[in-house]
DNA sequence: TGTTTTACTTACCTACATGTATGTAGCTTT
DNA sequence: AAAGCTACATACATGTAGGTAAGTAAAACA
């Protein structure tokens, strides 16, 4: 069994993505996990040091999961497919991405988290952007927030409709030329 | 002054707007407009309600805005452009679209609320669709998704990054060609 | 072996969210 | 003038969120 920690970790993200930060207590993840909610307090003392944990892990999984694409695979195209992929399998679990969730909630969380969801977003559109770079784009730049914007948005519009091909339809246009 | 209850949809859409559905209270409301929380439940008998009326009540009125901006400019170009610059303005108030927040919080919502949310972005996607018929694009309902998906995400990175060029810097290449 | 640390539990507290039941002042209708 | 309706207020109920203080069993360390 993996330590309480990470078990806690998993669970909050897992409710973030469904149903908000906000919409779980101590008492939802100790229920879940089967210790008492001061259990939950004693790694986590306030929910805000929570909420800035999963940010920066999920900031440093997304960062290596991205270098893990650009060894595996060839082409830019398909590394941005395997991005693509990546959000549209949230959607099967009615969840969409736990800092796009987090940027809806932004005006509730704290300072440091704010800075954290921002950190996680840059280090997104400059991976992004490389992948234009190499595929010649003018602006790569622009191009990288397009793509990020569209990809968020349309986790958000797929869920709603129960439908992970909005995701894919969404950001075709960025891939197939 | 407008009717109590006029009051109450507009102070719950702009919390909704900036905190979401989930994060305040009938108490909020009731402190801010200067009445006591059971006579918000008098108007809306459950919060459900509440939600409810408030996506059913913002469907029409951007129909209508919808309406307004066909009759009143002349190119598609320009009518994209105002719904653009109409989600760009929320990011000044620290907003982001009503419905683009419900839809993150979609898994806590009842399911007449999910209904409306989803009417809400089909009336949008024909609307949007309806100006790329006539910019003779080939497809006309992929195109206003992208759109769509375009602008609800970017309003999201907008608002965090306090930017709100990035609303248009998403969208400027469904406009400009 | 004694002490400290780790990983919890027990037991509590305060605030607030979401309501319900009942009352009432003033206006309207018959 | 009596009856009813509108738009609230008073008072209360219930549950839960978030958090604290103190205790404890077992393992690690010195």
């Amino acid at each position: 069994m993996t330590d309480t920690r990470t078990r806690i970790l998993d669970l909050a993200e897992d409710f973030t993505q469904t149903k908000g930060f906000n919409n779980f207590s101590y008492l939802d993840l100790a229920a879940e996990i089967g210790v008492k909610n001061s259990s939950i307090h004693y790694y986590f003392k306030a929910k805000a040091d929570l909420a800035l944990a999963l940010v920066e892990r999920i900031r440093e999984t997304h960062n290596e999961a991205c270098k893990s694409f650009s060894h595996r695979l060839a082409t830019p195209q398909e590394r941005l497919g395997a991005l693509i992929d990546h959000f549209k399998c949230y959607i099967r679990d009615k969840k969409i991405c736990m800092c796009g969730m987090m940027a809806a909630e932004f005006e509730t969380v704290s300072p440091e988290v704010r800075m954290a969801l921002a950190l996680y977003f840059r280090d997104m559109r400059t991976w992004i952007s490389q992948q234009f770079v190499q595929m010649n784009d003018p602006n790569p730049e622009d191009r990288a927030l397009q793509f990020l914007s569209a990809l968020e948005g349309s986790v958000l519009l797929a869920r709603l409709e129960a439908d992970p091909m909005i995701v894919d339809r969404s950001l075709d246009i960025f891939v197939n030329h």
